[in-house]
DNA sequence: CTGAAAGCGCTTACAG
DNA sequence: CTGAAAGCGCTTACAG
């Protein structure tokens, strides 16, 4: 591999001369001089090497994306956005997975801090005061997506997503379809998102006159595990609901799945709602209904708002930025009107 | 942070001695000595800089990943495992998707090495023989899974997989259950993996008697919308079959949605196999049978034995390693015997 | 506009 | 057994 050395000997420079011309640096370079430089590593397929480059304090050209799960395919279609927007820009992804363990989280931040990322994109995971600081220390930036606000620190590009206007549809359908008993299955009760979701829901019924408290609530886990117990602990108590609305596509997956093989039929005993959009939720049977976010485009976003920072001195870092994207409602199958109320209204089930 | 000058400085030795203490050096260090800078660097809470390292020569405690398709649940459960085994050893892993793109897995490939991994992990993405050779010059240690064997390239670690007392237990069953016209949805035909699921399920239907030129096969791309598209084209000949075994699940989930959007019922009118076992298929209804892949212990066997070369002194990495895990069949609601042969013989169908 | 030189944090022959 | 010094490949004040 050519190093910069080379390149300097064929051009007839020197490095500095070169590390000018080729980092993009500010000082000005005679235009015929840049080209000789130009030409010569053109001509050698010269690449600049990352880890030097990290060495002296430069950036690495590598962004580090934690996520919390992934085994679950929302995350899959964010990082193929992540990619799309990072790998023409020359960026290289580190990507670490919590599988919902703090600790671990922490653990796997640190190994990238260690690395020397120039930047990190938080998706769905806890991040603290003191652990934003660090990076700060370290010059990286960050990207957060559903950032907790009890987080005071400034700083990060935030990616909020708006639940409301696909929940609010959703509950809009499900109320119209003569839905009144309904029932919530949550993510882990201490991320925020999962506070986000629960409130969307809540909100829009309580607008139009069903009271929080006579809708139940279930912890799961947003994997499809929690979305079978759910369905056990759901229908193993007086009261079932006729419509339940699970935070995430892979709990209502398996919660489905759960209420089949306990013998119900969806929707004709009680219908299904799921969160995200992925793309098994349609090759379901019945087809599953979803608020869809825009997973690709969270990917794309965060990562090309990085990489504009990124880019930029870090004295100008400073100012927050928020940008935000919407979720929005898919019907399907999986949601319909109860047997019950249509045997007493005598009305036939359209598809 | 702490640099290794701290370290010394506080050990009242020399950085050298330091360097050698925690980096593992052979050379000799006194016991006393050694606990000196043992004792600093833990209270400094010092961890070598592996950009530091990565330049002089050294190991840089990364691996890269490329897999084909990053929304394919099964590489999730690989990942895992390739964490789980990989994080301990304190290594952190540049993740790359190639989408099947041979371009683009070139250019994830070499921006990984210019990243200066110690180690890189191929899962079913094709290699080259001179991308390998590329890997040799910089010392950088590969374990492929489904190694084509057109590969002359030695020096490799080869995991396979053993398709066939899996494929072979489900097709006994399927001809149990008297099905005799089958078809197959294969993945990408330039695909090596392709060629061993193909050839493992044609084998075991020769075996028993059924002709390879009896069974209709489609090629597919490995995702949920190729099973479709082959749903499609398998129903409109003439020809129908009554047992298809796709290559993998995600396929075999999109041609049992297909199937059944046709009116035709899983497993009363065709049955369906998939190959993998990811988590979402036993969710499916009915759950589908298939052919499972170790997965965690594919990533776990990988990234392991990759460690311990990667450990090794550049003149030993030399030998081959060969690795075969096995497959191993999954029985499901979605393959039984066909509606008109029960019609015919009078028989009640099981669950 | 350009170059010589120091430095980023570590490792490793080379002396002693 | 240990240290002084060179070097990995790049960047950046500092001179000129």
């Amino acid at each position: 591999m050519p190093t910069i050395l080379d390149v300097a000997a064929k051009a007839g420079v020197s490095t500095a001369t070169v590390s000018r011309v080729l980092s993009g640096s500010p000082s000005p370079v005679r235009p015929a001089t840049r080209e000789r430089v130009l030409e010569a590593a053109r001509q050698l397929a010269y690449k600049p090497n990352p880890v030097a480059r990290g060495l002296c304090g430069k950036s690495t050209n590598t962004v580090g994306v934690i996520v919390s799960d992934i085994g679950n395919p929302f995350y899959a279609d964010v990082i193929k956005g992540i990619e799309d927007a990072g790998l023409p820009e020359g960026y290289s992804l580190f990507v670490g997975n919590t599988n919902f363990d703090l600790v671990r989280g922490e653990s796997v931040l640190r190994s990238m801090v260690d690395h020397r990322v120039d930047g990190l994109i938080l998706l769905f995971s806890r991040a603290t005061d003191p652990l934003l600081a660090l990076l700060d220390e370290h010059n990286i930036c960050v990207s957060i997506v559903d950032r907790d606000p009890a987080l005071t620190h400034q700083g990060a590009i935030a990616i909020s997503v708006d639940y409301e206007p696909g929940i609010r549809a959703a509950v809009h359908r499900l109320l119209e379809l003569g839905h009144r008993d309904f029932a919530h299955v949550t993510g882990p009760r201490n991320l925020h998102t999962t506070h986000l979701r629960r409130e969307a829901f809540l909100q829009a019924l309580a607008e139009r006159g069903i009271e929080r408290s006579r809708v139940q609530i279930v912890e799961g886990d947003y994997r499809t595990g929690g979305g079978e117990a759910a369905a056990r602990r759901l229908f193993s108590r007086h009261l079932s609901p006729t419509a339940i609305f699970a935070a995430n596509d892979l709990m209502a997956i398996g919660l489905a799945a759960e209420i089949k093989r306990r013998g119900m039929r969806i929707p004709e005993d009680v219908s299904i709602l799921g969160l995200d959009g992925i793309d098994q939720a349609s090759c379901f049977q019945p087809s599953l209904a979803t608020v869809a976010m825009p997973r690709y485009e969270i990917g794309h976003l965060a990562m090309s708002s990085l990489v504009r920072r990124m880019r930029k001195d870090p004295r100008e870092r400073s100012q927050a930025l928020e940008l935000e994207v919407r979720t929005q409602f898919v019907p399907g199958a999986s949601i319909g009107t109860r047997r019950e109320l249509l045997d007493a209204s005598g009305f036939q089930a359209g598809r």
